[in-house]
DNA sequence: GTCAATAATCTTGTATGCAAGATTTCGCTG
DNA sequence: CAGCGAAATCTTGCATACAAGATTATTGAC
């Protein structure tokens, strides 16, 4: 049949951990999701070991592949590479944007804008990925572009796990509004400062909850024995 | 024996490409890399996909696999996520380093100044490239480290295309000396400005090399028209 | 009844075969 | 002789086959 079977599959696995609906720590296997998408093993291999270049998987020889389950020090150290390229993004970006980049981050910062006010907080999540993704474009380095959305997907499923905090949606938000008037006064060190303030806050609240997780667990098997 | 061929073939091709011996721009033929090392195409494959997602190579679909040729633009914009990496890597490795991260800086800075006082350039690149590993190895974060590494790695071809500018190598060990005590006294802010510098230096050198052998190319197929 | 050793089974890693798209070559036309 | 087109050839993409390591089940001993 027609070529090019394996980047469809590689999306299709890819959209299905990034969104959740296959867990971290699954394993998949590989007749099983050829017989689902109808292929041969061939292209499922394929696609299984770009998706682990891309760190979304991870593939134990002999073993098989499995959805990342990072662990609390690979989580840390992730999200301060992604402090660091957000922080460079938001400098980059105060110097290089124009004005279609401008409008692009307006209306992303709108649709958090009308997330917030409707109280929907998925939608929320995905129109800031939204926004920090429209800074990442608006650097112009498409190279540092596509590290900073590999890692953004990287760690999109640890997102879903953040609690839900009374008033921190607001507090964001406010915060995306004071980086986007650095960012449009072409204020590169401005900028650079209040994203590292924006995503150590993030950051640190993400940390807290997974230690309080983590104690959880902890407890709960010291139960058990 | 029987496990495990395609890391080992993915090895020797990054070492091949890394060390310059298959050119940017060549082509990678899968039966031809088969016969010789003796393998099916089914792991040469496998590696080939894996070199194309670090981004040694490029695979266009149904007309085979090329060792990544980076236009002008990519080159600026890679050494340009490679100076926000560096500096990242200086800053935190200031506020982190051990003393066994001190002595494997200081080790790899003395074998900068062998090559140096032997003029001997291509241990000198080599050497500098294992003080900048020493730097992101000392951030402690595997992570960063890793990023760091496989973007060196992507842009060490190009590296050996640089001329030898007389006092370059000179001027770039007294950088490092300035990095390194920066770093040592845990100071941050300096490292990352000094960091910020030599990276800028070799960069800006770089680009210009690449402006000069373009126009010269120009020139050349103006010539031949 | 539990543990361990071994056999049965399952899954991955590699090889090979085949079809479709790309490239090259050869022939034809102007 | 140059330019265009079609067929032959080559290469990749995918499917299938098989072997070796990993996992699970079974059986035997204590």
């Amino acid at each position: 049949m027609r070529g090019e079977r394996t980047p469809r599959l590689r999306e299709a696995l890819e959209d299905d951990i990034v969104s959740g609906r296959l867990r971290p720590g699954q394993r998949l296997d590989e007749v099983g999701l050829a017989a689902r998408f109808g292929v041969s093993r061939t292209p499922i291999r394929e696609a299984l070991i770009q998706l682990s270049a891309s760190g979304l998987i991870e593939i134990r020889p002999r073993r098989g592949a499995f959805v990342v389950l990072l662990g609390p020090r690979e989580l840390l150290e992730s999200f301060e590479l992604m402090e660091e390229l957000e922080v460079a993004c938001a400098r980059l970006a105060a110097q290089r944007m124009g004005d279609a980049d401008r409008a692009a981050l307006a209306s992303a910062h709108a649709a958090c804008g009308a997330a917030l006010a409707g109280g929907d907080v998925p939608t929320y999540y995905s129109a800031n990925a939204a926004f920090h993704a429209a800074i990442h474009a608006a650097t112009g380095n498409r190279v540092i572009h596509g590290e900073a959305s590999r890692l953004q997907r990287a760690l999109q499923p640890y997102n879903r796990l953040q609690l839900d905090v009374p008033r921190r949606l607001e507090a964001s938000f406010a915060e995306h509004e004071a980086i986007m008037a650095a960012l449009c006064e072409g204020d590169g060190v401005g900028a650079a400062e209040r994203m590292r303030a924006h995503v150590q806050v993030q950051g640190e609240r993400f940390m807290a909850l997974l230690a309080a997780l983590q104690a959880q667990a902890e407890a709960s098997s010291a139960s058990a024995l």
